[in-house]
DNA sequence: AGCTGTACCTGCAGGC
DNA sequence: TGCCTGCAGGTACAGC
């Protein structure tokens, strides 16, 4: 579900409820979400804890605590966390309650249970440190190191390039598809076979596709919604995702469906070219 | 190196 | 109405 823009959206509305407060308990009603912890102990290194800072790279939410605990939440396709100022009962999907001071709670919610919770001690390497740079949050992210990685992957195809959350972090299908739209290249292309020109498009493509999600507050054409249940505007902006058979925004030619790198893949064959 | 298929789960839309 | 199939925003892993 959420991609970059989304964690984004989450992560600041995340960071202005919940920075300086307290988590006092927290119930679970599955616990499929905790990765290498059980309920008991990741209850134990979490209540009791003031949250200090929250923090996003590439899809992960990283929670940071007092005594340099570190919760690292990745939402996956369909995960939800939603902010209550009062008591809320949960639903049919509610997987954890975390409550926090006053009445407040924090709600995680995945109908597909592919959520994960990891919990990082003091000096452990979070899973998120991994990933290759974040196009928003890295202020180092630049045209030149965005093609000297591409340099490194020259076999690829340009969608499973940007996929690939080693290469660069917080791309998923959407704004891949938005992204090669705008910039006018097929996903199927090689790497090597791009031009400069048509990667230095794809840079400021992968950039400006990023910022108007953010802007937009999200893609919501099912599940995403934000931290307090409101859907986001992007799907409405959409210009080749989820568009099969609908005529393209620049030619009037007709968007297809195809699959790549095994997703689900929309393109204009006529903006697009192979 | 890079691709494909499979697995993890549940819901929903479409065809019959 | 009901059953079946395929599809879904993500990632990890096995195998070619």
């Amino acid at each position: 579900m959420p991609e970059l823009p989304e964690v984004e959206c989450i992560v600041r509305d995340l960071r202005e409820c919940l920075t300086g407060k307290l988590i006092r308990r927290m119930d679970f009603m599955f616990f499929q979400m905790l990765r290498g912890v059980k309920p008991d102990d990741f209850r134990r290194k979490i209540c009791g804890k003031i949250i200090s800072q929250v923090k996003r790279r590439g899809k992960y939410i990283l929670i940071f605590l007092s005594g340099d605990t570190v919760l690292e939440i990745h939402l996956r396709m369909t995960g939800r966390l939603l902010y209550h100022s009062v008591p809320f009962s949960p639903g049919k999907y509610t997987g954890v309650i975390f409550y926090l001071q006053n009445e407040e709670q924090l709600h995680f919610e995945d109908i597909r249970k592919f959520g994960t919770f990891t919990i990082y001690e003091k000096g452990e390497q979070l899973r998120s440190f991994f990933l290759g740079p974040d196009p928003v949050e890295d202020e180092f992210f630049s045209e030149e190191l965005f093609l000297k990685i591409l340099e490194k992957r020259p076999h690829s195809t340009i969608k499973s390039f940007l996929l690939d959350q080693k290469n660069i972090a917080g791309l998923g299908n959407i704004y891949t598809d938005e992204s090669l739209f705008m910039a006018g290249i097929h996903p199927s292309r090689k790497v090597n076979n791009l031009t400069t020109e048509e990667k230095k498009y794809l840079f400021e493509a992968v950039c400006q596709t990023l910022k108007e999600g953010i802007c937009s507050r999200g893609t919501s054409f099912s599940d995403y919604r934000d931290l307090w249940g409101n859907e986001g505007e992007f799907q409405k902006k959409l210009k080749v995702y989820r568009r099969v058979g609908e005529p393209c925004v620049r030619c009037r030619g007709t968007v297809e469906r195809k699959v790549v790198a095994g997703r689900g893949t929309y393109i204009c064959p006529s903006c697009q070219p192979l």
